[in-house]
DNA sequence: GTCCCGGGCA
DNA sequence: TGCCCAGGAC
């Protein structure tokens, strides 16, 4: 059982102060920060956050606003499919909840780009419910604290099971210690060199009294290598329409990218999920 | 299970 | 270079 208790102390003290938290962390903030915050460092979204909370501060201001509008906003921010996910979800909050932002599962659960983990760290963080918010920090340290293993392959529904039964009664204070076990894996049981010497919950610690046997590396699926993916041609191509005012034409001499049938795969593959449309004369543009 | 982005760090 | 990062869609 993860001791909830001695990280919500451990949180009061050393917990980070963000845009998206505390007195401004209202249920629209947290659905943005929640979108950026999917598998992107928190470092890397605060100012992209903070640009978009100015430009769109409420669902009725970005569901007004073009694919090209929300693409560029997104920058380099990765994963850019999110981007048009979050103005569709804003549209939806518009057009099916009034402008609100829902406050059960299953209304949030049915936008486009939100899933079991960031539904209910809507619900958690944006509206104070008690759920259980499990994300890649509490799987670990569950693995870590609760079975004494390094890290354990992805069960989320059976982690789910015992961080809630790990959570405070009141709501206020469950939403607390989800946030407290996502900080303490973020700053102190980190994945690569996670801090046991100034670890606050030692003594409740498996991992620890089982001498911090490393983990296994076969229930891990390798991740395949970046440079040379179709990730990296379709992410330049973007980068190149961000930064154009006209449509461009895409090929592998104007990407000095050498393989022309990827070149192809790539555009065919950005237009298919709607994050580029066709311009005049065989060019390539951000979507309206 | 595979694919989707991009930067940072050991 | 490989791995990691407040995941989700298909």
């Amino acid at each position: 059982m993860l001791p909830a208790q001695s990280l919500i102390s451990w949180f009061d003290a050393h917990g980070r102060s963000l845009p998206w938290r505390g007195e401004s962390a209202t249920p629209w903030r947290v659905l943005v920060s929640e979108f950026m915050l999917q598998q992107t460092p928190v470092n890397r979204v605060i100012p992209r956050f903070l640009g978009w909370m100015q430009r769109w501060p409420t669902p009725a201001d970005l569901a007004a606003a073009t694919g090209a509008e929300v693409l560029r906003e997104w920058a380099n921010l990765g994963y850019p499919r999110r981007a048009l996910w979050l103005r569709d979800a804003a549209e939806q909050i518009e057009s099916k909840h009034a402008g609100s932002v829902p406050d059960n599962l299953d209304d949030l659960l049915r936008l486009h780009g939100v899933g079991d983990y960031t539904a209910r760290a809507v619900l958690a963080f944006g509206f104070g419910q008690k759920v259980p918010v499990v994300d890649t920090n509490v799987r670990r340290v569950l693995a870590r604290v609760d079975r004494g293993v390094a890290i354990s392959p992805v069960r989320t529904r059976t982690d789910m099971t015992e961080v809630a039964a790990s959570l405070p009664e009141k709501s206020a204070c469950a939403a607390k210690a989800s946030l407290a076990y996502m900080e303490f894996g973020a700053l102190v049981c980190t994945a690569r060199a996670p801090l046991c010497d100034s670890c606050p919950i030692t003594n409740a610690c498996a991992w620890r009294a089982a001498g911090y046997p490393a983990g296994s590396q076969a229930t891990q699926t390798r991740q395949k290598a970046y440079i040379g993916s179709d990730r990296q041609v379709r992410g330049r191509i973007l980068a190149m329409l961000r930064n154009a005012d006209d449509a461009l034409r895409i090929d592998e001499k104007v990407l000095g990218w050498p393989d022309a049938a990827q070149v192809s795969r790539a555009v065919h593959s950005l237009f298919a999920d709607g994050l580029i449309s066709s311009g005049p004369a065989d060019t390539w543009k951000l979507p309206e």
